[in-house]
DNA sequence: CAGCACTGAGAAAGCGTTTTCTCGCAGCCG
DNA sequence: CGGCTGCGAGAAAACGCTTTCTCAGTGCTG
């Protein structure tokens, strides 16, 4: 009877109806307008509990100008850290009153644009994970996706936070970790050949070269996730290297499992590192040594970084840098040529 | 120059400025309507890539009383499970052109109604997963939620599919497999007091120990984690028992590592199963025995019948059962008890 | 007691689309 | 040649809400 909507929902007009007064009335009391009369607000609040009125969000929106959404582009959602990072921050956002929308761009760069567009449309602000796109595109499109806040990627367009985690110090710790074991020679089992962070981390190995001539570190082809590492086990047994930097845990992960196969051990015969500090990380056997980085810390400071922008706060714009923590553990020993004599 | 509009950004009446045309042809040519002018329509067209014109979706959505979106509601996004169902469920959506919007309820259970509610909005349906609230809670919303799928829950409420995993049938398999490895002890490491999934599991072992009252099942508190699992080592050890049910591939893989730390041999003096077949489940040491549940296909499914739903297509609504699949690895192995003679 | 400030609520104008309604105009048939 | 059909495009209503504008009514002050 109430229900007089074309949708079939009952809106604001039928609250009005049932109360006796106008649409404007019913919204002034459910947004705690005080300039309404105590006992009119009311009438109003008890026919909208009876009638179960809830505000439609589009209408609001619409009328707003905002979602109180925001967006949050990743190139794969399979991915711990990008989960955790997703994590982060829907869990920051929520304390706002915030919800989060996600696009999953299944690592297709093409994808990103087009995607993070449409995301932003949808919503007051943007979080781009880790973005594959060329720099290029990525300052092309930035300025139309404000506000906008960068994981792992930085870009020269203006006015757009990013939040970066410090893989090239965290890989040269590592390494540094492993020659102080007297480990000589390394190997790099590196990540996806366009991924920024796979860049970082060979430019903090290059660094190492250079202080540690004596160490030979050897490049060997990978990628991110499990089947990676397990499938590397030759390549890293021809590689005749001792000490094995993982491109990060789960690649490690794989190739202990790979290792353990060939019943080579573990960290005897060769130490291995990882990178990230995934939960999963200390409950490996042997446990894995690795760099931990504050993953969903980082989630819920892009959250933050990206709430200023909404509100206009004008918080200062730096760059934040995470450094990453060693983390030591029983995947890394002395290196075999040490203990042979 | 073009700009008129209020907010600053680029209408559907800036184009139609340009184009010397009215909204309603704009709009259109846009759709895809052919009764406009091949002419005026290229004009049209021209005028909005000119100005990078791009419909502003919330306005769509008002006059079209749709969203494009979906919602998921689930109780701990930290959970791989959860993980999972939400990277199928978004993988499938939005091949169908459809986006996700995530609510976590932090395992609240009386969050999970006003999530639920405001998620739902805001989308075209809604997927609940695992929710924690009563069955009463959860019939008596249902309703308002339409369309609703839900995963690993039923409800008595009409229309409203349910997927379920049978997790009473994988742990009974599970213990089939440990009965008949010799184990005549086993001890079963249970999940959250107030999960669906633990109850099933619970009725599963019962009807165990109906057809095998010669096996003595006990109970030991547990949780879902690692944690759970690493804290259980003391009572798993007291309990005497040979093969451990842990509740899940996590409590399992935090057993292991407890167990490792002690000395204890997996599977030599104990064996133990999982449940889930996460993908860390076969890069453990050793690899793990456990219940493969097809979960991000649990995803898509969810999907695929809320499409059904939102669609009005009445594809029966009968609920889904999925039955695990039995992974036999290397952390269950012969009982002690029959090799010690 | 007249005029004024002030309060509170309705009317109406957005917000940016889509879609129905309406109407001018050209073409066609009788 | 007039009326009817049909096509194409503009005007306007609708979607559901917020907010400004407007105005009636009250109480206060000079």
């Amino acid at each position: 009877m109430a229900r007089k909507s074309a949708t079939g929902r009952i809106g604001i007009a039928d609250v009005a109806l049932k109360a006796g007064v106008s649409h404007a009335t019913v919204s002034r009391v459910m947004n705690g307008n005080f300039t309404v009369d105590p006992e009119i607000a009311a009438r109003v609040r008890e026919a909208a509990v009876e009638l179960k009125y809830q505000p439609n969000p589009v209408g609001r929106s619409l009328a707003l100008g905002k979602t109180d959404t925001i967006g949050i582009v990743v190139p794969d959602l399979a991915n711990p850290t990008f989960q955790a990072i997703l994590r982060g921050l829907s869990r920051a956002a929520a304390e706002d009153g915030y919800r989060v929308l996600i696009a999953d761009s299944f690592e297709v760069p093409s994808e990103e644009a087009i995607l993070a567009g449409e995301a932003r449309r949808r919503c007051d602000g943007l979080v781009l994970c880790a973005p594959r796109m060329t720099d290029a595109e990525l300052e092309e499109i930035a300025p139309s996706l404000h506000p906008l806040v960068l994981i792992n990627r930085t870009t020269a367009a203006a006015g757009v936070p990013s939040l970066v985690v410090d893989y090239g110090q965290g890989v040269q710790d590592l390494a540094e970790h492993l020659a102080g074991l007297g480990h000589t020679r390394l190997a790099f089992l590196a990540g996806p050949a366009g991924s920024a962070s796979n860049r970082l981390r060979l430019e903090g190995l290059e660094a190492f070269r250079n202080r540690h001539p004596q160490v030979e570190v050897s490049m060997l082809d990978g990628g991110s996730d499990f089947d990676t590492g397990h499938e590397a086990v030759d390549a890293v047994l021809d590689s005749g290297a001792t000490g094995i930097l993982a491109f990060n845990d789960l690649v490690a992960m794989g190739l202990m499992s790979g290792l353990h196969e060939r019943g080579v051990s573990v960290p005897g015969d060769i130490s291995i590192t990882g990178f990230d500090d995934i939960p999963f990380a200390r409950y490996t056997t042997p446990t894995l040594t690795t760099a931990a980085v504050p993953i969903s810390e980082l989630g819920g400071q892009a959250w933050h970084q990206l709430r200023a922008l909404i509100r206009k706060e004008d918080l200062e714009t730096a760059d934040t840098r995470y450094q990453p923590r060693l983390e030591i553990r029983a995947s890394s020993g002395p290196s075999p040529a040490d203990l042979a004599p």
